[in-house]
DNA sequence: ACTATATTGAGAGTGAGTCTCATAAACAAT
DNA sequence: ATTGTTTATGAGACTCACTCTCAATATAGT
């Protein structure tokens, strides 16, 4: 298992809570964690699984986890997949692309954003500096509110074209 | 034709360009000259397509532009809302949801964000204020340039549970 | 009107993701 | 360890949003 995708470059060191992974603590049990509070089992596969997102260190697709890890089942995979989604492991990200993205969820990963490719969907992550992000946070808020809607995340995503695509 | 969707209350009234679509101006003008400017043709079929969008006054799928307007053919509206978003007439949201929605573009719609239901996938627009967009503009052109990126449009999208999901 | 080009519509086709179900693994209690 | 109970696995069938095909039709230019 190596470091998980941090687009800050530097290690994942802060969080507002005890399951913030960081770069060489227990990645394995924070996730086993959240799989128990709603009633999952850690199994080998999910492991597997687990492992392999974080080897890949960015936001990966179904193909790329079967390429990587040849053995995983994709019907398991997409099942498991949807587990460690509906856990808060894992976020689902969707594109214009012919799959979807996932990558590991707050606050096992530090808040980031995506810079989505319009032509081929490929997803990349950054950051943005805390001033701008506290003040997206309450306007988001704001408008959450008025529309009687219940926020849990926002996402800031740039769509462009990559530099392959350009 | 009614007035376009405008998430801020009031008549749409500013915009950099000549293109802008006020609450009783010229929305099929403004239509025709994005298409001619891609050599597509402003057919009835697209008339109607366009008509229908605008009474709807919201972002729309594909059953809702089908159940607002029978005698449209499913796969022509596929096809030109294909073609909308080629000219920059229309933009494309993918959600959970099984369908995508659509909605008018910039510059013909003032700009806005999402609220998206994370389990129907309904879409809901709301603005945040100047202030705020400036500055998510200069972090987004800032990571873009780092990361290599052609920068189109930014997406500020909150993710949540609709009134009727909760 | 005539020609060249773009669009239409019905249905066939595609493919990412989901569902089924028989088998296997994980957990609990004795 | 053994048994019983629940949950997970994997192969493949299946769904269905969306795209493609192609003959018929509409549009624009001359």
């Amino acid at each position: 298992m190596s470091l998980i995708n941090n687009p800050s470059g530097g290690a994942l060191t802060t969080g507002r809570d005890g399951d913030v992974v960081h770069a060489d603590s227990d990645l394995h049990g924070a996730v086993g964690r959240h799989l128990a509070r709603h009633d999952y089992r850690y199994t080998a596969g999910r492991r597997r699984l687990v492992d392999t997102m974080a080897d890949a260190g960015k936001p990966v697709t179904l193909p790329d986890i079967i390429s990587a890890s040849p053995d995983l089942s994709p019907s398991s995979v997409y099942r498991n997949l949807d587990v460690l989604e509906r856990s808060g492991v894992v976020d689902r990200i969707t594109t214009r692309g012919d799959h979807a993205f996932f990558e590991f969820a707050e606050p096992l990963l530090s808040h980031h954003h995506h810079l989505i490719c319009i032509d081929c969907g490929i997803v990349k992550d950054f950051c943005l500096d805390d001033e701008v992000e506290k003040r997206v946070d309450r306007g988001l808020l704001e408008a959450a509110g008025e529309a009687g809607f219940t926020p849990l995340r926002h996402n800031v995503d740039l769509h462009g074209y990559c530099p392959d695509c350009k």
